[in-house]
RNA sequence: GUGGGUGUAGCUCAGGCGGUAGAGCACUGGGUUGUGGUCCCAGGAGUCGCGGGUUCGAAUCCCGUCACUCACCCCA
């Protein structure tokens, strides 16, 4: 056993997964750039108000999730929990909202939760997320979702489903959230759950327990009590859904943890991670910027889990990013061959070609062990005879043939071979 | 925070009715003094998570502890 170990539920990702992790996050990324979202770079921690603001202090990541800690002036910091805040707090102090609209962002990196860690579920998470602010347009909602279904499929996952419902908005949700809770306050419930339905009745609703569920199961639902404006938007988005092929099911218990969520909100589900089968999800969230001191602005975003969809891509089979690491392996007989092959290799990598070298004086057999593994398709072998008449040995590893080639005329060989 | 499971070689795991440690994969070398993938041979590598107890003797039995892991809860 080592001497150290890696704070706990943080995942780690080295070769050959982690190529897989970087595919993951470009892939994703490159989703949200093609459709017009520009990059934003964060702080990993904000003052800890932002986020009891901002996502709510009756949430259970507020309550008892965060990494929170004075820093050495005794401000309170809090390693950031999820994305949205963060981003709206950058948007309104450098003024983004200012430009034309929406103003299209996108983010990834790392979050942290202080939770018990379980399969899928890390301390230490990583997200790519988009926020699309300043316009209420359910085709926006949409373009949200639809990106993030098109990063999946990108990707070559087809096992994730959408999950859809609206959460109302301030015309109608106190309404129905009333009523939920006198429905609940009825039924013989324990107290930790007696609590939740005072804090935020909706979350009993998408309880797991069958005998929970069973009692909630005639409960009135949001769908049914949304305000006209609000059934609308919510009618549209689906609509558009239809119209970009984006498939979806309607869940009128789906629930979000984060209290600023409103309208449309949606999850990404993928089945066979285990219990934490959620590898994305987000919506609108209408009141956020001015709950945050910023102007009258809507919002719709996303967060996607990279971890679980690192999973997902797993039991899928998918392996996005997998390929060889090397063209042509290079090994040296001798220390003048050597000598020659180092800067040989200089000049090939210079030429753009991925080239790599036997080291440490291994034996023939060893290096081009060595050359195999490495997944090049060539080997170049030099040794005395060749140096002796400027020239090496340009090997085919798969089909094993293998030709004299002048030396000054290997980079140029290398590119010909290659392409072809 | 509450439960269950598991800790033996770098990795995946056998062994477990007590007698000082094994396999496969990986790695290194050799069979082939200048040629890989298959095959054969050899080698390095482990305080059996840690501490205590029982015993002539503990990886094995008992107690404690730590870690990892899965699930509840919650969420990405």
């Amino acid at each position: 056993m080592s001497t150290f170990a890696a704070p706990k539920g943080i995942p780690e990702y080295y070769p050959p997964e982690s190529a897989r992790f970087l595919a993951v996050r470009e892939t994703l990324g490159e989703a949200a750039r093609r459709a017009g979202y520009g990059y934003i770079e964060l702080p990993l921690f904000e003052d800890t108000a932002l986020f009891a603001r901002g996502v709510g202090e009756s949430t259970d990541v507020v309550t008892k999730e965060m990494y929170t800690f004075p820093d050495q002036g005794g401000r309170s910091i809090t390693l950031r929990p999820e994305g949205t805040a963060g981003v709206i707090r950058s948007v309104i102090e450098h003024g983004l909202d200012r430009g034309q609209l929406p103003l299209k962002l996108y983010y990834s990196g790392a979050f942290f939760r202080y939770e018990r860690p379980q399969a899928g579920r890390y301390r230490q998470l990583q997200q790519v997320g988009v926020e699309a602010i300043g316009v209420d347009d359910p085709a926006l909602d949409a373009e949200v979702i639809a990106i993030a279904d098109e990063g999946y499929r990108r990707l070559g996952l087809t096992g994730h489903r959408i999950e859809l419902t609206s959460l109302g908005d301030d015309s109608c949700r106190p309404e129905y959230r009333a009523k939920l809770q006198e429905f609940l306050r009825g039924l013989p419930l324990d107290e930790e759950t007696r609590r939740r339905v005072e804090l935020n009745p909706l979350r009993v609703l998408d309880d797991k327990r069958p005998e929970v569920r069973e009692m909630v199961a005639d409960a009135p639902l949001m769908a049914d009590h949304l305000s006209q404006q609000a059934a609308e938007h919510y009618e549209r988005v689906k609509t558009h859904l239809r119209d970009l092929g984006v498939p979806f099911t309607e869940n009128p218990r789906l629930v979000r943890g984060l209290d600023y969520y409103t309208k449309t909100t949606f999850e990404f589900v993928h089945d066979g991670l285990g219990a934490q089968s959620g590898i994305g999800g987000g919506g609108r969230y209408d009141g956020l910027m001015a709950d945050l001191g910023g102007a009258e602005l809507s919002g719709v975003g996303f967060g996607l889990g990279l971890d679980r969809t690192m999973l997902a891509c797993e039991v899928e089979g998918v392996h996005p990013g997998d390929q060889s690491r090397c063209d042509i392996y290079c090994v040296p007989l001798g220390e003048q061959a050597k000598r020659r092959l180092v800067s040989l290799a200089g000049q090939l990598r210079h030429a753009g070609i991925r080239v790599e070298v036997a080291y440490g004086g291994k034996g023939l057999k060893g290096a081009m062990k060595a050359a195999d593994r490495s997944g090049a398709r060539y080997a170049l072998v030099l040794g005395e005879r060749d140096l002796a008449e400027d020239s090496v040995q340009l090997k085919d590893l798969a089909g094993g043939q293998q030709e004299s080639v002048p030396l000054s005329a290997v980079v140029e060989k290398a590119r010909t071979v290659l392409s072809g």
